[in-house]
DNA sequence: AAAAAATCCCCCGTTTAGGGTGATTATAGC
DNA sequence: GCTATAATCACCCTAAACGGGGGATTTTTT
């Protein structure tokens, strides 16, 4: 028969601490070593806790759970810590998941669902609402109604990318001089009189 | 009692479009409406099928799988795209949820799992491996151990964002020759020697 | 037929870029 | 203490690029 897996609760409201830790450690095949309402409460005792998955509150006093990250991951290395959070800022699933988080649970995600997870990043899958990778992806998608025409914005692209106008011209096999011309009408456009202020606003509105 | 889920599956290996229909086909609450070998095949019947699912394979002969996708949505805008996919390229899953796609299974799926999966979008959430998520992120990280300084890279973001050194001086409130002493050591750290250039490297080796 | 997009041309003056060569100060590592 | 790296500023130079005007043609789309 298999070990339990063991778990240590980072979550600075009480209620939902206990809660957690009711809920975790009265399923089978899971043990509860420790809760704690801070990471600098957890800290010192954390190595001796050794736990294969933390639950891990972002919002918590003194260190938040995203400085907490590594600091965990320095101690134990193969430990699974999933982010527990109300809020789904992209921000900060960015800022977990690049600080080695294994998962990400809302806390409006049910009991069963938690101990699923757990299980899950443990056996080295993970969890993780489609609609978080949506959050991720859309900030990769261009506005839809952009007031620049197709040959402006890929122009802008490439002024974007330090090219020069006669860079860009060689690049599309056009003149320099129509180059500038799209130039011209992209600044009208944007209302801009600079190639920085151009890129600016056009990453701003998701242009380019 | 519920309806069935209905269920569209296009994929042109045969082996694996069968087996799939089976599959799925004999669990309870799934009804697999048709199969199809490609999309163009599928196109015309899509409609009349009314399915809620369709698992969809990316490599399709005629039509790809990416292709499909927007024209499916176009027809069918409820209803729920699963990619099915041999390799987890970064590429492919960036631009099969960009065009739509609610999830993405790989064909070492289980198939205990890929029912789930069904069930899964069809309800809103959906299945997306934490391996995926991470490609996703990692591709935002910065390299560790750039050759860059703290203030070349710095400095370096400004230009990228198609700043001038008098722009950069004026921001980093030093003066433009300063800028212009960092931007040449930029040059001879990455070997090139124009912005665009600097840019493209450092973007390359995800320095910036 | 009208509008939008894409292409090219010339005027002008100002700014910028990049190569070269040098210096000072502070900090960090050996 | 010495050395390397980082960060700061200076002045030489030329050629390229930029941006504000003006106007024109062609193709595509509506």
């Amino acid at each position: 028969m298999e070990r339990d897996i063991r778990i240590v609760i980072i979550e600075d409201d009480e209620t939902i601490r206990y809660g957690y830790a009711y809920l975790v450690g009265a399923a089978e095949g899971y043990y509860v070593v420790n809760t704690y309402a801070s990471y600098d409460e957890a800290a010192n005792s954390l190595a001796a806790d050794r736990p294969e998955v933390i639950l891990l509150d972002i919002q918590l006093p003194g260190t938040s759970g995203i400085e907490a990250l590594p600091k965990i991951k320095k101690v134990l290395p193969d430990c699974h810590v999933l982010i527990l959070t109300v809020y789904e800022s992209q921000k900060q699933i960015f800022d977990a998941l690049a600080n080695g988080a294994s998962g990400y649970l809302t806390k409006a995600t049910p009991a069963t669902r938690i101990i699923e997870s757990i299980k899950e990043v443990k056996e080295g899958g993970g969890p993780m609402s489609i609609n978080i990778a949506r959050m991720v992806i859309s900030s990769f998608m261009k506005n839809q109604d952009s007031p620049l025409s197709k040959r402006e914005t890929q122009i802008l692209e490439l002024v974007a990318e330090g090219k020069s106008r006669s860079q860009v011209a060689k690049q599309l096999f056009i003149d320099p001089e129509t180059v500038r011309t799209h130039i011209k009408n992209i600044y009208l456009k944007l209302n801009v009189n600079s190639r920085a202020d151009a890129i600016r606003t056009a990453k701003d509105n998701r242009l380019i």
